[in-house]
DNA sequence: ACAATTCAGTTGCATATGCAACGTAAGGAG
DNA sequence: CTCCTTACGTTGCATATGCAACTGAATTGT
């Protein structure tokens, strides 16, 4: 249990380990291994637990009408899963979550987090606190991406994704955290496609880059591409 | 005041008028009107705010990094607007919110929510939970949109919307809450491109469709159907 | 240093799809 | 009833893009 403290998560930020390791307690949290292609739970299971990976890579199956298996997510170090479907009270998980690697994965009970604790815990404020704000980052990013994926062309969701990052960043320039194949999956597009629209952005001097280095090299000529603007 | 307690809002779901009432003077609420093209605010406003749509529509605007303005939703009666902002504690919204038709809206203070009240007011913790309920919900929804929109062909988009649908229903048969247009637009595809498919998959015999009445016609055909699997 | 592997750009080809224009049916207003 | 509007299906055409296969560059392991 002591251990456990050292969980990097969000979920805990502003809190100090022994904090944490109150905190854990009051959610009956669990640390647990699975190996690799084991199921953290299934489909169907009641939907009471929060988990948080550990170690380890771990996949969110949907099973589609004809049983085929769907990886829906593919998560590592720190990132939660199931908290959507648990907090919003849905009765089951439409989800299975499965171990992609031998992970260690900790599991929180769900009910503990929104009623408050017996023992008067002081951080369950911060508890509460720290996951609306996890969910609705969330929410904010699943939304941007939303906003890039609904354009039309490649050329047009890969500069939306662009410029809104640029944006964020007050500058023309954006170092991105992905890799083309990354990126590739981010906007829903063909990797080698992107590849290309790319080229093609260079090629007509709209921006530079290298590596993950993007630059808008030329404003007047981004403005004569159609179909930013909705 | 008293009647802004008829705010009809999963957000006061579990509290019956008196209560609104008094979660309302908690949250500092005002109802205001706005009249069309007229702003509830613009983005880089410092982020204070939760908006609830009472009448008429809003939009909210992106501008883009060339002045464009993008209009990323369009929110009408009971909807819920800026919380992910606020809640996230986005220091100013990245979005401006515009009157699309001469509107009424409530305005709360979001810092409100999540500090535990003077009046050691009684209905703050529903307030708390039900606002956690409706992120996490909304979250599932954007899910589960992205993983329709990201599936490659049309054909596949909609399979995958319409059996999801028929998954959750228990049943092979959905009634879908769109307009053809507002399919194609939840898919992200073009309305004629979308009939194409409709027409396609019903001359096929694996789904039939009379309004906004879909069936599923013949699973072994279905199953034919490549790219549903991934 | 060398081989092996991963990552990214390039290109030809087939095809899915956006777009525009049109037809038809249903519903509402006068 | 007729006119008008809206919603939806249909189709031809141009083109954007998925796919496969290949290349070179960069990185990693031995």
């Amino acid at each position: 249990m002591k251990k456990m403290c050292e969980i990097k998560s969000p979920l805990f930020q502003g809190m100090s380990n022994s904090e944490i390791f109150s905190v854990l307690q009051c959610l009956n949290a669990s640390k647990k291994n699975y190996s690799k292609y084991s199921y953290i739970w299934h489909a169907g299971d009641k939907a009471d637990y929060i988990g948080i990976v550990i170690s380890g890579q771990v996949n969110i199956i949907k099973e589609d009408i004809l049983g085929n298996r769907i990886i829906i997510a593919n998560l590592s170090q720190s990132q939660m899963f199931g908290e959507a479907f648990s907090i919003s009270k849905a009765d089951v998980y439409p989800v299975s979550v499965q171990a992609a690697t031998d992970s260690v994965v900790v599991l929180l009970r769900s009910e503990k987090l929104t009623s408050t604790c017996k023992n008067l815990c002081e951080f369950h404020k911060t508890l509460i606190d720290n996951m609306l704000g996890i969910i609705a980052k969330k929410n904010i990013k699943l939304n941007n991406r939303i906003n890039c994926i609904t354009k039309k062309t490649t050329k047009q969701k890969l500069l939306f994704y662009l410029t809104t990052e640029m944006q964020i960043n007050e500058k023309y320039e954006v170092d991105i955290p992905f890799s083309r194949e990354e990126l590739a999956d981010y906007l829903g597009v063909n990797r080698s496609a992107l590849s290309r629209e790319l080229s093609s952005l260079k090629k007509d001097g709209i921006i530079t880059f290298n590596k993950n280095s993007f630059k808008l090299a030329d404003i007047q000529k981004l403005k004569k591409i159609k179909g930013l603007e909705s």
